[in-house]
DNA sequence: GTTAAGATCTGCT
DNA sequence: GCAGATCTTAACG
């Protein structure tokens, strides 16, 4: 297992970690086999001021991993159909994190591919939110997974010049539209809409 | 107890 | 480009 991110990783503020997680390897192990990903596009949910944020009405059943210690999983299963994966960012109680929302296939695509059905294409395999846990298998099981631990875990990938990094409006929400809380890399095929809204 | 909205995806036009 | 699928959660009465 390639050695995981540090805590310390996941305690500052959560605009500067959705960056710092572009190019990281997310990772997971299954019976089925090891499958990973470079994370290309990121969104910061946060507690001040953020209406979009699940945290935003305080601490609920569904959003507890939030304000949970940073560094852990926060899942959740929207529109009857699909999970989205977060991780816990900021200090224990502050109700952050930042959604993962596309990955760049690094391992296990055989594996990826079969889990998503169909036959897709290598850039449609991990390019949204629900696309990626279906791809790598997560679900509300790991939800307040520790992500230093098999079977999901996070490692250091490569890295990412702050010059490709773009930011734009976050994607699918109805409130805070106008905040640019979104991260992706620039010119990269895999972020999960190459055109602007 | 009921209801409406939701950090989406797919397939069809 | 658009509608339909599908179901959990939280807010409200």
């Amino acid at each position: 297992m390639l050695p995981p991110l540090e805590p310390s990783f996941y305690e500052g503020d959560t605009v500067s970690v959705a960056r710092a997680l572009l190019g990281q390897l997310l990772c997971r192990r299954s019976d089925a086999g090891l499958a990973a990903g470079i994370i290309v596009e990121t969104e910061a949910y946060v507690s001040q001021n953020d209406p979009a944020c699940h945290a935003f009405r305080g601490r609920t059943g569904r959003n507890a991993a939030m304000f949970g210690p940073p560094g852990r999983a926060y899942i959740y299963f929207i529109y009857g159909n699909h999970n989205c994966f977060n991780v816990v960012t900021a200090p224990t109680g502050t109700g952050e994190a930042v959604l993962i929302r596309a990955l760049e296939p690094a391992a296990g695509v055989e594996l990826m591919q079969r889990r998503r059905g169909k036959k897709k294409s290598l850039v449609e395999l991990a390019n949204g939110p629900g696309k990626l846990c279906q791809a790598m298998a997560i679900d509300r099981s790991l939800d307040e997974h520790d992500l230093r631990r098999s079977p999901l875990w996070l490692s250091a990938g490569r890295e990412v010049a702050r010059e490709a990094v773009l930011s734009s409006p976050r994607i699918g929400i109805s409130r805070a539209k106008e905040k640019l809380l979104r991260f992706y890399i620039k010119d990269n095929e895999y972020v999960s809409r190459r055109r602007p809204l």
